[in-house]
DNA sequence: TTATTTAGTTTATTTAATAAACTTGTTTTA
DNA sequence: TAAAACAAGTTTATTAAATAAACTAAATAA
């Protein structure tokens, strides 16, 4: 009756940041962060998760001689959003089966 | 741009639960237990939460000598449904804004 | 009468989310 | 030019949540 709803995904700042990616295809951790609202330290780690699961790819380069950090979404990525929102409409959708 | 998701709902669980309960509106522990595969320990805990945020109401009574726990949601537990399906929508709704 | 089953609850363990502190290098300014 | 402040993150530690395992209490069956 449920289907499994996809740990990864069901997050707040992972599903945001997925949210994101999935309209803009590519990220800064900066734009990520003021977007979310989520602190550094915890964007990090949820940045790090989808990338161990391979949602996104990140990619490490310098601007203006600061570090930059660009995130963009995998095509696996994207197959995972969209099968989280078909089980998700199985929870929401009131009108049974 | 992201609405909270309420975390008392955030919880594959409790949203099962939930889901079950706002088209049924009354319903017995067994009944949850088969229908969401979950284990009796865990399902009695997040029953317990439920209903400490006053979403459902717990009755206990007793049939054939058995105990017997029904639950049913309460208007506060639809409205907190409908807004967390609202802002969920945020998310998963691609197109911007 | 001692297992077994029903219908749960409680305690303990694991995992995840978040916050706080730290790192490395850069720019500003006194 | 040395100290302070800032940028862009990462790592460690703390808190909270989810789940599993063990337990309870009464009822029924063997």
């Amino acid at each position: 009756m449920f289907k499994e709803l996809d740990p990864i995904l069901h997050s707040q700042l992972r599903l945001s940041v997925m949210s994101l990616l999935i309209s803009l295809e590519s990220a800064e951790f900066s734009y990520l962060l003021e977007q979310t609202k989520a602190s550094k330290g915890n964007l990090s780690i949820q940045l790090n998760k989808l990338k161990d699961a391979g949602y996104i790819k990140i990619r490490k380069s310098f601007r203006n001689n600061y570090p930059l950090t660009t995130c963009k979404i995998t095509q696996k990525g994207i197959q995972a959003f969209e099968n989280y929102v078909e089980a998700l409409s199985g929870y929401i959708n009131k009108e049974k089966k």
